[in-house]
DNA sequence: ATGACTTTCAGCGAAAGA
């Protein structure tokens, strides 16, 4: 008897609206149940809802002018949709920041995240990065995980977990991604109990990359970082078939400089 | 090599990204 499935991406675009050729034969061909964004650019009146919603899609956008904004895509009725992190009042710089959406589809929580970069370290872009990891931690602990339900928390976190998941450790050393407390802040998350889906598939993997820089010939070289992931709670976790990097649309004309990772759940 | 590339902005150079 075999189990049905929903396949989950995370994707951070670069601006849907310059990318919304590659965003649309992706989702053409790679038929995701649910896409999360991230890096929309665009204020919620200008999405293209039209053209989302002819490949097959309804959205949820948590948007903002210029920069930021998140969304999730689904084939799927969207339900219970929450916008941004609880904590912003008491942040003072940031309650405008379209960093964070969070909705239920076919019985699993799911989140898009676009966590901020924290770039230059230190500094208060990097403070920024640690609050903001604290409020998610704090919402996933008090929230999210005493529901006992299946949760997908995908996007891009900005973090490379370890030195396995940079092309050049030294280099990056000192760098917003690999530091120390941004590495400690994202094992905080996983101590909660939540399980970072591709590590835990493919254990022993190095030099698998979800984002390379336009510049200095990143992508021909394969120069990468693996800074877009999926956090499972338990009951999702146990649920878990497969994830994957999807290389295709880093390769293609006008890329993003992320490409997407795709988790597969079963479900009942 | 004080670089490299891309996107946005009522732009015309600068900021942000990672």
């Amino acid at each position: 008897m075999s189990q049905n499935t929903i396949r989950i991406a995370t994707f951070n675009v670069n601006s849907i609206k310059a990318r919304l050729p590659r965003v649309t034969e992706w989702l053409e061909e790679a038929k995701p149940d649910v896409a999360l964004l991230q890096e929309l650019k665009c204020a919620d009146e200008s999405f293209p809802h039209f053209e989302i919603e002819s490949a097959g899609y309804k959205a949820e956008i948590h948007g903002q002018k210029s920069y930021n904004g998140v969304a999730i895509l689904s084939r799927h009725p969207i339900e219970d949709v929450r916008r941004g992190l609880p904590g912003a009042d008491e942040m003072g710089d940031d309650a405008d920041q379209a960093r964070y959406i969070e909705a239920t589809v076919k019985g699993i929580r799911l989140a898009s995240i676009y966590l901020p970069n924290g770039n230059p370290a230190p500094g208060p872009k990097f403070d920024y990065k640690l609050r903001w990891m604290e409020r998610l931690r704090a919402h996933v602990a008090e929230t999210l995980l005493p529901s006992e339900r299946p949760l997908a928390l995908g996007g891009d976190y900005n973090v490379c977990p370890t030195d396995r998941d940079v092309h050049d450790p030294t280099g990056f050393a000192e760098d917003a991604l690999c530091r120390p407390e941004s590495r400690a802040a994202f094992r905080a998350l996983l101590n909660l109990g939540l399980t970072e889906a591709w590590r835990a598939l493919h254990p022993n993997a190095e030099g698998k990359y979800s984002y390379w820089d336009y510049g200095a010939g990143a992508w021909q070289k394969d120069n990468g970082l693996r800074i877009d992931h999926f956090l499972l709670s338990p009951q999702a976790a146990d649920r878990l078939v497969e994830c994957e990097i999807d290389r295709r649309p880093r390769g293609r004309e006008k890329p993003s400089d992320h490409t997407p990772v795709v988790v597969e759940l079963t479900v009942d």
